[in-house]
DNA sequence: CGATGTGAATCGTTTCACAGCC
DNA sequence: GGCTGTGAAACGATTCACATCG
């Protein structure tokens, strides 16, 4: 815990809680690391070097405590607290999101729903209401919403981040195929379900190749 | 272009073809690695490292033709052709997809969306209608659909992934939140929403804790 | 023993720096 | 001058191998 926590860890923290949860959930008291490794499709070393970032809790010949873990992997997360979410664009994906049992079942709640359009604005979104965009900054300072979804189309995602910014938000996770250009203390991570597709392409391509022949 | 390409590049792909688009569309004919880099956050070495994986076709002093790196880089992906796909779970994820326009105008098209829901089969979906899961592995067989989406629910996700391989798929995009055991010679990619927050938590956590002291 | 924690070796990626070309 | 292509250096991540502990 002394030197900041590697980027490549960081990602598979998320990974790890996630099958710990399942574990603690089925009634494992303690897993090994070869065993946690291999159910992740990993090595053992690297599970024991990930964990070795923060403390030394695991004993020899036994394993590591489950749910000790779970405890330690959610405060470094930040999911140990409820997240409240804005959430803005309420098109298809907007849609899906909000319905999304996945979120409630974790640390993170929607607890506004933006709009631009006029027709939509006014719907009923799950337990809310959506609200205009342009009622957004003040809504999102008022309620102290400290995270946004952007599920806008491209062309206004930058001017819709832009104004999450100024409403105080400090994480974005973001579905439009755009770059986002924003300040520093404000942390970002894209979705952009095209690029997933097109990686698979390529990897399937590669694949396919390889199976025909050199 | 003789040595495969490294992953961390083709991850980057995607991103560089979805700005050079952009910039044909603009009317741009050439570009500089520096140009491009800073429009994506990155540095143009990185970006001419890149590019330098397959031929040389950038002319100094002047930069890269974008339309010849357009043609290049969907060749390399494999987005040169439509992909045909079948979406495996019409849940709200599912239905945010089938609507979802960025597939309809790239190289993806949803053909045939299935689920095990007797109340959903029979619905439509867009100019398709949702069919049983139990007709799945003929029915991708018969149309010879190469990729599929799972946005099926995690318990049911191993065993819908396991009935696309049995059926020929060669590449799977994965929205259930679970690692799938599955064949080398099948692709997977990965999307996990809650997982993505996550991180994002910890990013914003992070930053948080930086701007607010040591 | 079985399993952790960790230096050391390995591998891959990013960045630098500059020769060569337009 | 501006820009590419590329060795070489710097950096980071993964894997190995083994001393160590319960």
């Amino acid at each position: 815990m002394k030197t900041p926590i590697p980027k490549a860890v960081v990602n598979r923290l998320p990974l790890y809680l996630r099958r710990l949860e399942y574990l603690a959930a089925g009634g494992t008291e303690t897993i090994s690391s070869r065993e946690l490794a291999e159910s992740l499709g990993r090595k053992d070393a690297q599970v024991r070097k990930d964990f070795a970032c923060f403390g030394n809790f695991g004993r020899p010949g036994v394993g590591y405590p489950v749910a000790e873990l779970i405890t330690k992997l959610r405060g470094i997360l930040g999911t140990d607290h409820l997240w409240r979410v804005a959430l803005v664009g309420f098109g298809n994906l907007g849609r899906a999101l909000v319905a999304y049992k996945g979120f409630q079942k974790r640390a993170f709640k929607i607890q506004a729903v933006f709009d631009a359009d006029p027709a939509k604005v006014g719907r009923r979104a799950g337990d809310l209401v959506v609200q205009s965009a342009a009622e957004m900054v003040p809504e999102i300072r008022r309620l102290g919403i400290p995270m946004a979804i952007l599920a806008v189309p491209a062309e206004v995602a930058q001017a819709a981040a832009d104004r999450c910014v100024e409403a105080g938000v400090v994480g974005i996770l973001n579905f439009a195929p755009v770059t986002l250009d924003l300040p520093g203390h404000v942390a970002v991570n894209h979705v952009d379900l095209t690029l997933c597709m097109e990686q698979l392409s390529f990897l399937a391509s590669t694949l396919s190749r390889r199976a025909a022949g050199p």
